[in-house]
RNA sequence: GUGGGUGUAGCUCAGUUGGCAGAGCACCGGGUUGUGGCCCCGGUUGUCGUGGGUUCAAGCCCCAUCACUCACCCCA
């Protein structure tokens, strides 16, 4: 048997309602919001990724699925969707139209990590994305959106973290005080934190290993740093959260891997995720549009970790079971031969419909309708055609009803039609 | 990439010191010759993850490999 590549896994009917109903939930949100869909490609260039993500990141040294083509183009199936956002926002040149672009898209992102538990090499994103606005109000808004959807999709325990990274003007000043606190207590960090003190000492700021936590207890906070503009931006944010009456915390160690972060960046955890428990990761890129050369425009944008969103949903895949309107439990050549007809017209009409083309006894024909709840059976053999009617079973009440081949179709789209829209 | 746990029927899992591969559920049929759920009876379902090795004999022991899973790293 060839079984799916390892970390990929399917969706199956009885799971994909439940992705349906999160997506145009988000859907519809986002877009009161004034977002609007953009589709990218799944490939970029290499290129792409490696100058917005930074070379030296894990994601791209070591987890990209890039390949070369036929011509030896490097290309890679996307790690995420922002890099591509942002190149498209600068191709077409949408800001000059107006600079101001509210985008989200969701789809499938790769990236070759061992998979466990709400991590897998082909995940999907609802990423929503804002160019042109550097006001610190749209960062609260889209954590103030964020939390609303989480509401509506009955989410529980979740938490904003929040925290600020300053910006080029300001973040040298804490890179250096924090390298000092760093070569002051090189003997205590882990071997992955020396390494990270030289190339990107932000990092060890959220090492998990006691030693290294012990050695950044007294680290620099980047918040003290901040020059007065990105003070006040993080104030701002902070006082919309407030008054949107939005819980969040502030978390000095919420570094983001990414290099394009700039001020203010956030995450959403939950605990029922094990190690995995950032649901959502965002913040501020006001560089990174510049740097990919487009023009100077402020960014700031978000993902959602579709995957695990499904995991922490208080929504069960039971609550979106589809059951048939209606089984059609036909006997002999001539009766399914009728049935047929009506299972197609009942099922352009808008029910929905089964029927059984095996040649099975009624027993088995209602086992079945009973398996797949069907609300109504309709049952028709030899006998039913001779005497120019069929009989309407309601499973619920077990109340039979005679209805006459004339007209038939109709009357039977007005009985379902009216008890299903009841 | 590193470490731990787990792979036996469609699903959940038993399987003793190595000695005929099992149960429950599901599925199919019957009990009711044309009426579902409950009940009763019967039946089907296996590359024991895969490939080697040890042995008279391997689901069980050994080696390798693959997958799943959890954790590390990192991230959504």
């Amino acid at each position: 048997m060839i079984q799916l590549i390892r970390g990929f896994k399917d969706i199956l009917p009885g799971e994909v309602e439940l992705w349906q109903y999160i997506e145009s939930t988000a859907r519809s949100l986002f877009e009161d919001f004034g977002f609007r869909e953009i589709r990218i490609p799944i490939m970029e260039r290499t290129e792409l990724f490696a100058r917005s993500i930074g070379e030296d990141t894990d994601i791209v040294e070591k987890e990209m699925y890039t390949f070369a083509d036929r011509k030896n183009e490097l290309i890679t199936l996307r790690p995420e969707a922002t890099a591509s956002v942002v190149r498209s926002y600068i191709q077409h040149k949408l800001y000059a139209d107006d600079p101001v672009q509210k985008f989200y898209t969701i789809g499938p992102m790769f990236r070759r990590e061992r998979p466990q538990k709400g991590r897998y090499r082909q995940f999907y994103q609802i990423n929503a994305e804002v160019f042109g606005i550097d006001s610190p109000f749209i960062d609260a808004q889209l954590i103030f959106m964020l939390v609303k959807l989480f509401s509506r999709l009955s989410v529980t325990d979740v938490e904003a973290h929040i925290n600020s990274l300053g910006c080029p003007e300001c973040r040298p000043r804490f890179k250096e005080a924090l390298a000092e606190v760093l070569s002051a207590a090189t003997e205590k960090l882990c071997s992955d934190c020396v390494r990270r003190s030289l190339r990107n000492p932000l990092r060890v700021m959220d090492c998990k290993v006691p030693s290294c936590r012990e050695a950044m207890t007294n680290a620099p906070a980047i918040i003290d740093f901040l020059c007065s503009e990105c003070r006040l931006h993080f104030e701002t944010v902070k006082q919309a959260l407030e008054k949107l009456k939005i819980p969040f915390v502030i978390d000095k160690r919420l570094v983001r891997g990414l290099d394009y972060y700039t001020r203010t960046t956030f995450e959403i955890q939950t605990s029922y995720l094990g190690a995995q428990n950032a649901v959502v990761g965002g913040g501020r890129y006001n560089g990174l549009v510049k740097a990919l050369g487009g023009p100077d425009q402020p960014a700031v944008g978000f993902a959602i970790g579709f995957d695990r969103l499904v995991e922490i949903t208080g929504l069960k895949n039971a609550d979106f079971k589809q059951n048939p309107d209606i089984f059609i439990a036909a006997m002999g050549e001539n009766g399914k031969a009728r049935a047929f007809e009506w299972a197609c017209a009942f099922a352009d009409s808008g029910i929905k419909t089964e029927m059984d083309f095996s040649d099975r006894s009624l027993k088995s024909l209602m086992k079945r309708a009973d398996k797949l709840s069907a609300a109504y059976v309709l049952m028709v053999g030899e006998k039913e055609l001779e005497e120019g009617a069929v009989v309407l079973r309601d499973m619920t009440t077990k109340e039979q009803v005679s209805i006459p081949l004339e007209n038939l179709v109709e009357d039977i789209k007005a009985k379902i039609l009216l008890t299903t829209n009841a």
